[in-house]
DNA sequence: AGCAATACTGATATCAACATGAGAAACTCG
DNA sequence: CGAGTTTCTCATGTTGATATCAGTATTGCT
């Protein structure tokens, strides 16, 4: 459901977001931290870095660190890095005309799915994820009872 | 965020699910009419066959047609059959002991978060989605006004 | 029995994500 | 300026999902 890609950037978000001192950390110790491999840890926080959620300096005494605060790092900005949100092109229901600006009544209710799926992404920082807060789950059994008969 | 293969096996579901006639439908009418490969899509819907959502006849006049009623298919059994659920085997923090008996803030977290994604895939049925009705979209805005300053 | 239509099965090709390795670029120190 | 440390970048290998193809099994009809 969510790339390994993905997973690995979150990890080292967490891991540096975790430690207060703004000393950088190096990509060799968040990897081994994180139980990542090295190479590929370095490729992906290169890419982190770009996006500008964290910093990196180079040479000696050199490394990776949070380039803004944790509480505006919502897990959507981390996975959207490498995960593009699916869109579908084609109508859920083959026959018939159905574009994103009119969409069918399966397409409808299928964006609705989608949308709040990819709520709690929005909603939850990586200062929440630290501090075990959770967003709000949504209430359930409300369309469980419909189904039994 | 969902497989290709499973997106299709939706598609073949709500097609079958939008006519109300027992008759069966081809394999190659059901690609067509998706815009799924053929060859592709005849596997696909032998995989949903074995699970018993949908049932096959072979021989002429043969083809697919649904199993059981569409208000008792949640979206949830269909994409299990393609997309296993995902499962953190390390904790997200790397350091301390951390197992599902007794996880960290950031697991507990996390799995809160997983576990908002999947709840409208288990309360939305296709009988939902062929009538355009929607899962009751989780209340925002309680956790977005946190993070300002 | 034999033919045609259809679902099924296995082997294989294709492609993108995942991962590794080596070397170049950049920075800090003596 | 030179040496050491670390990020950065490119080339290559590996794996699994995706897709295709050819062949087999089953059923209905004549």
């Amino acid at each position: 459901m969510v790339s390994s890609t993905a997973d690995y950037a979150l990890r080292a978000v967490l891991l540096l977001a975790s430690r207060d001192d703004a000393q950088a950390i190096t990509s060799n110790e968040i990897a081994d931290a994180t139980g990542t491999p090295r190479n590929y840890m370095a490729k992906v926080l290169n890419a982190v870095a770009k996006s500008g959620l964290i910093s990196s300096t180079r040479g000696p005494a050199g490394g990776f660190s949070l380039a803004i605060r944790p509480s505006e790092i919502t897990l959507g900005r981390i996975f959207d890095l490498f995960d593009s949100p699916p869109h579908h092109p084609r109508c859920l229901l083959g026959s018939g005309p159905c574009d994103l600006a009119r969409p069918c009544r399966a397409h409808k209710a299928w964006m609705s799915v989608t949308g709040a799926q990819r709520a709690p992404l929005l909603s939850t920082t990586v200062a929440d994820l630290l501090d075990g807060r959770v967003a709000p789950s949504p209430r359930k059994s409300s369309t469980e009872s419909r189904h039994v008969a």
